[in-house]
RNA sequence: GCUGAAAUAGCUCAGUCGGUAGAGCAACGCACUCGUAAUGCGUAGGUCGCAAGUUCGAUUCUUGUUUUCAGCACCA
């Protein structure tokens, strides 16, 4: 899909486009004040106060109707410059433009404005010469935002839209848009049983059926071989706490909204945990390290519990209920860059393995302007900082920085993807905690014989199970490569009366031989049965006809291919096995 | 959580300006015994998300509630 923001000439036509939206806007609302309008990456959207006014998918097509008028009309953009003081008191009866102005340090800057007909906004431009260029454009979607973002003010109305140069390129974006839906995790994963959910087992709480078990215990086998090479020990641990235990982790002050509220038994208190690091932590202070066992790297595929906002759920990608691909490294400060590194390293490596290309990193630092609200060692923070860029410099790594947006308890890295429809998702995660460790008295002896307190990286590699499985099926559209795939085989025979004894044969011989395999020999068409097991996008499809039986071969079509390939036992065999070690 | 929209058969959806609903697919039965994306005919299937209110009568109107969807906010 384009990105309008990274294209100038489509940005200044977009943004030209929200100043149109405005002025239509007006006319059909006299009353409505204007807060900004800015380009995204796909289109431009404008905030609105419109009183008591809601904007509905009718109110739309009426703004779309004036926008168009107003365009044909053919009214040109004309910019003027004033002086703030100027500014201030044209716009006196506004007080989203007067909070603009007033922002705008000096006060003897010079404010642009646009005239376009009977309109004039402020705007620092640029814009198209004249309204008439702006003509292959749709409003998509209108919603509330807060003003300036922030939930604590009040909610203004906000209209998305995009423009484009020419009708093909508006068309192209449209049905863009209607696929992105089409891969949608939640289509697909109801289309393959891969998950439901259910009224009354709640929000945000979906169940896994046999399907999406079957990725999801390849998953957690693929990445369990990967962290057991790399030394990692795995645990298991409690999905219950006392409330005391997140006193202790500072989860309990700081996490607390995002907890299910705790239960009282007897006169203890206890809370679904909704992150498993205090128990690792525990596990870590079990026995006394050395400066020599160091790194420690406890995994654990975790259960965990959030109250995630009811706004905020999603299919499987953001639940109350998920397991973590979970592990805290306990490393001395020397250790750190280095440790690191295996992490972005192991990330590299099994988004290559799942062919996830489209990602960014995303480095999380401390805002060097407000030092006070994070934990307090600068040396800590500034060689840390330090160690992850330099890591990712000599990974190759691109990367951006997001100043400020740190833990207050470390920097990290995240990773981010874009899943088919909403906004972008963390999928892999690492960051580093100089103050669980502190919380909880964790030490190790150094050389000199003196405790010291480790550093530790909490890392995810998948995230969570739930959310790394709803984005591989929107990557691969629900087309799973072989090795994780459900059904991974399906035996159709031609005749049931004449080849449903070598058909039972094979499905023997396959299941023995470790695959996944179905026979549909219901009694219906060959085609019929054909047709559904590419609807349910099975990566190989056995025909057994006279044929087959009478050579002992076996017939396969793969998903997605028309033509049928023969071999022998062995070699399909053979040829399964291969495809599956080589993750196609 | 906020602003809005939606919820009708297992699935996808139509419909009722208030008189308890219909299609396609799926399921089941019968016939067809078939070589690569839908054989035909028939049967069954719904407290119209849940609760209350208005009404002679509510799936339809009103209110509440739950869930879903879009966006915002949140994401130690």
């Amino acid at each position: 899909m384009i990105n309008i923001k990274e294209d100038e000439k489509l940005s200044v036509l977009n943004h030209s486009c929200a100043h149109l939206l405005a002025q239509a806007v007006k006319h059909l609302y006299p009353h409505a004040m204007f807060w900004v309008g800015p380009v995204i990456e796909e289109g431009f959207y404008y905030d609105i106060d419109l009183g008591d006014n809601v904007i509905s998918e009718d109110d739309l097509v009426k703004i779309e109707k004036e926008m168009k008028k107003i365009s044909k009309d053919g009214k040109r953009i004309v910019r003027h410059e004033i002086s703030k003081g100027e500014a201030l008191e044209q716009f006196k009866d506004d007080p989203y433009k007067v909070d603009l102005i007033s922002r705008m340090d000096e006060a003897d800057t010079i404010i642009s404005c646009y005239t376009q007909g009977d309109f004039t906004d402020l705007c620092r431009g640029p814009h198209v010469e004249t309204v008439k260029e702006l003509k292959y454009f749709k409003l998509l979607k209108s919603s509330g935002a807060y003003w300036k973002g922030d939930a604590k003010n009040k909610m203004l109305q906000r209209i998305y839209g995009i423009c484009f140069y020419n009708e093909e390129d508006l068309n192209n974006h449209l049905i863009a848009l209607e696929d992105a839906k089409q891969r949608d995790h939640r289509k697909i994963g109801k289309d393959l049983d891969i998950f439901m959910s259910h009224d009354l087992v709640g929000k945000g709480m979906p169940l896994w059926l046999p399907n999406g078990a079957i990725i999801r215990k390849q998953l957690e086998n693929y990445i369990y071989e990967k962290e057991q090479k790399m030394g990692y020990k795995h645990v298991y641990t409690p999905c219950v706490g006392t409330v005391d235990l997140y006193k202790t982790s500072g989860h309990w002050d700081h996490y607390k909204e995002n907890m299910f509220p705790s239960m009282k038994v007897d006169e203890e208190e206890f809370v679904l945990r909704p992150m498993n690091c205090p128990h690792h932590m525990l596990i870590y202070g079990n026995e006394l390290h050395s400066y020599r066992d160091l790194p420690i790297r406890i995994g654990e595929f975790a259960a965990d519990f959030r109250y995630e906002a009811s706004g905020a759920v999603k299919g499987l990608e953001r639940v109350r209920c998920m397991c973590q691909n979970d592990a805290h490294l306990f490393v001395r400060p020397d250790q750190i860059g280095e440790e690191f590194k295996k992490v972005v390293s192991l990330i590299l490596d099994v988004y290559k393995d799942f062919g996830i290309k489209d990602y960014k990193f995303r480095l999380s630092l401390r805002d060097p302007e407000d030092t006070e609200k994070y934990f307090d060692d600068d040396d800590m923070w500034n060689n840390a900082e330090a160690k992850l860029r330099e890591v990712l410099n000599e990974l190759g790594v691109e990367y951006f920085e997001a100043v400020g947006e740190a833990a207050f308890y470390g920097p990290k890295l995240d990773v981010e993807v874009k899943p088919a429809v909403g906004p972008e998702i963390t999928l892999s995660t690492c960051q580093l905690d100089f103050l669980l460790p502190r919380r909880f008295e964790l030490t190790y002896v150094d050389s000199d014989g003196s405790k010291k307190i480790p550093v530790v990286l909490h890392r995810a590699i998948f995230g969570t199970f739930d959310r790394f499985t709803a984005f591989v099926l929107e990557e691969t559209k629900g087309i799973l490569p072989l090795w994780l795939a459900p059904t991974q085989i399906n035996i159709v025979p031609v005749n049931n009366e004449y080849h449903l004894d070598y058909s039972k044969e094979l499905q023997d011989l396959l299941s023995n031989a470790g695959f996944r395999v179905e026979m549909d020999a219901r009694e219906e068409k060959l085609s019929y049965r054909m047709r559904e097991s590419q609807t349910r996008k099975i990566p190989l499809t056995l025909i057994v006809g006279d044929k087959e039986r009478d050579d002992k071969t076996i017939s396969y079509r793969l998903f997605g291919t028309t033509e049928t390939t023969t071999l022998s036992q062995e070699d399909f065999i053979a040829f399964v096995k291969d495809s599956i070690n080589n993750r196609k």
